[in-house]
DNA sequence: TCTTTTTTTCACATAAATATCACAATATTT
DNA sequence: AAATATTGTGATATTTATGTGAAAAAAAGA
């Protein structure tokens, strides 16, 4: 697996490389756009960790760049943490967001999440564990063999969830992945979704851990 | 199963033939439009992936000549996003259509439809279970073995549905595969067909489930 | 053309899903 | 231990989606 790393400061790239390296990914570093460019098209590259603050050629126009010559998998990096920002780069189509200051093992999780995600989940169509089998094609979830009814909204976050496992994933990511940038209700409506979701699950309903202070993520064991 | 893609662009070819090989599709490729011809001519091709732009020979003349030989199932693929490409190269009677950049993933996966859809779809000609016979050759459907007569659309919703058993289906995309790309109309207009097949289905009738927030499902059971 | 059939749209009733709030329970910090 | 912050949860008002009948529009047949 490639990650290209994509930012100015030398600092943060090393931080990322190490970490990344860690966990047995092939590291390549650009410090500016044109670079980025150069270093994708020669190379596989699986998924890019983008700085939006940069000299020379900025995150946005780089971005949009690497679109027209592969379809790789992005998690953006920005300093800035105005909603508009974030709003934006999800527009953009972006795999994956991430505000500095931010933890490398946060990164690393999310790198993780987008790799596996574009490996394996999105050409599976069931995800099963134990007894436990969540059928997205034909939009069902059973337990023990015996279909469980999910209302829209708990499909999809487990589905989600499902989709970045051990992400630990905030009540604001969760609304803006599945309620859309156009949502601007309160933040607990989440919880609530949550707590219907668990009862669903019933033996399962641990496999939805609480992250305090950010929110909730979805591990196995 | 083989798969010819045709693509002027070593890049593109690389990438699908990558992920195409992860799924056992025994890989052909043809750089240009003649190329692609003779391959047809002396391999037994399953489907084909075919960009439209193209120097030499490009996609549609391709298309127009592979016709000829034989009806392979093709995939068009198009840099082009404009909504005239995709309705002409609908008209043509391709089988799908993609428009670049596109993800390899779901590139696999509408090859996967597409060739099982060729598999199945073309030895049955009936489909019976209990005392509903359909039978697409004949356009008829017994129950009880007392013929019922279905509209039009109905007898082609129910024969989408039959050929898609478990798969919930979007009203949008059956107003895509029954109604065609040009069909402007409301999306509720597939609940009042849901309504009237369910009424002329009678003791069937709930083998056309609802999936609440998406839209229908065929199930047996 | 007129008639009949099919299709689409619309409105309304009903059912289901959702968002919000208040308070309880549980962590965390002081 | 108390104070504080955070999450869990039940109740409920609100919003949304679906089923359905009826009527308008379009298409097909005579």
């Amino acid at each position: 697996m490639k990650v290209l790393i994509v930012d100015d400061e030398e600092l943060i790239r090393n931080v990322i490389k190490e970490y990344a390296e860690i966990e047995k990914y092939e590291v390549y570093e650009a410090e500016n756009g044109l670079k980025a460019i150069e270093i994708i098209e020669n190379n596989d590259i699986d998924v890019i960790v983008l700085d939006i603050m940069m000299p020379k050629l900025d995150g946005y126009s780089t971005y949009r760049e690497i679109k027209k010559i592969k379809k790789i998998p992005t998690i953006i990096l920005s300093a800035r943490s105005e909603e508009y920002d974030k709003l934006f780069g999800f527009e953009l189509g972006v795999d994956d967001y991430l505000a500095k200051p931010f933890s490398p093992k946060e990164l690393i999780a999310r790198i993780k999440a987008v790799t596996r995600r574009n490996q394996k989940d999105e050409l599976e169509d069931k995800f099963v564990y134990k007894t436990l089998e969540v059928d997205f094609v034909g939009h069902t979830v059973k337990i023990d063999n015996e279909e469980i009814t999910l209302t829209p909204k708990a499909f999809e976050i487990l589905t989600y969830f499902i989709q970045n496992q051990k992400v630990a994933i905030s009540r604001d990511t969760l609304l803006n992945k599945i309620w859309g940038y156009d949502f601007f209700g309160d933040d607990r409506t989440v919880d609530t979704h949550i707590k219907m979701l668990r009862n669903s699950l019933g033996e399962y309903r641990d496999l939805i851990k609480t992250v305090r202070g950010l929110g909730y993520k979805f591990e196995i064991k």
